[in-house]
DNA sequence: GTCTATATCCAGATAGAC
DNA sequence: GTCTATCTGGATATAGAC
């Protein structure tokens, strides 16, 4: 029996677990709170191997900044192809958020918590990156169909989007009891009725 | 002439320069990239003045959360008085939200902007404290006087100011080039369609 | 009360063995 | 590539003169 040739289980690459301890940390302390020696104690490695691979604390920030936000952007993506009108995909983009929040609440966090450009000056700030400006471009698109309001884009982006931000931002500080998915229509209703353009039946998206 | 009675006109007392370079500072750079000596240069004081007057960085950062939320509480305060039902104090709150968004920059984006548990951890939470609290009571008794619709006092309190605190927070980064207030009609249509009561004549307030 | 000069500490970064 | 040990800079905080 290949016992022998089986490699040991090593639970993660080095720098999955440098990654995921650094979030972990981030997000409970702060960025400035966390220093590369507590990092490198909860990930269980060495100094020299976060400066190896990220080349410092801040690298250890950009490279999961980076990676979050591809992982959101994959959210939107799916939302986009899954549902056809704008509408449906900014429903579907809120209840994604909403259950992520539950499943990966420090990913969430991170995001929409953490003040990156504190810590991160030279990366672009969260609302200029590819998952918001395409959130912001199906509302453009909305409007531009009709069914949503001519409303200023940036009005009717946070009018759609802020409501549920804000739940999300109370949950992550521990406010609401409740998993964000039972407060998941009620948001709805109330962020789309200030949108929606009147019901006159011309849907031409 | 009394010219030599007058006291040299000292611009501001030294607490307040303290206070204001200070906030100047944590607002531009974020706190932790601020030292004490970078607001002993800016408010043109020694070391030991900033910590006789307030025991170092963090009790600077103290004095100043709790000075800018009293004036925050002051805004809602003066909203509460001057309207009588709760859907136009809350109109009045987000009115003057904008206005102060545009003429106290500073102010504004220390408590919408900064993330103080990170480094007052010992204060309540910014939406724990009393400007807050009022907040939401105003939202309660909208609701419980029919004028709101029934629903979850977090939804609701989300829904009403989650759009507008986005605002501002854009507005802060830069992102949204009119000043405010020129979207305020925008916001409080959309945002108040989301929580009405259908207008069926019965307002209990 | 206000200042300057100094002490202490700790985080970030590096060197060099393995 | 990974580690430990060490160096360095800068920030907080204090001491003591004025």
């Amino acid at each position: 029996m290949p016992y022998l040739k089986k490699p040991i289980p090593q639970p993660e690459p080095i720098d999955c677990r440098i990654l995921s301890a650094a979030l972990d940390l981030f997000v409970r302390d702060g960025y400035h709170n966390v220093s590369i020696h507590h990092i490198q104690k909860q990930a269980n490695v060495s100094v020299g191997s976060i400066y190896n691979h990220f080349g410092g604390k801040e690298g250890v920030a950009r490279a999961l900044y980076i990676h979050i936000l591809k992982e959101i952007e994959e959210l939107v993506d799916d939302a986009i192809t899954a549902e056809t009108s704008p509408l449906m995909q900014c429903q579907r983009i809120i209840r994604d958020l909403f259950s992520y929040t539950e499943s990966h609440r420090n990913i969430i966090a991170f995001v929409f918590h953490a003040r990156h450009v504190e810590f991160l000056p030279n990366e672009p700030h969260a609302c200029d990156s590819a998952p918001f400006i395409k959130m912001r471009g199906i509302v453009a698109k909305g409007i531009a169909c009709g069914e949503l309001r001519a409303l200023d884009h940036w009005v009717a982006a946070a009018t759609l989007f802020g409501g549920a931000i804000r739940m999300i931002q109370l949950r992550l500080e521990g406010k609401i009891e409740q998993p964000l998915p039972h407060y998941l229509d009620e948001i709805m209703t109330a962020a789309l009725s200030g949108v929606k353009a009147d019901s006159d039946g011309r849907a031409g998206c």
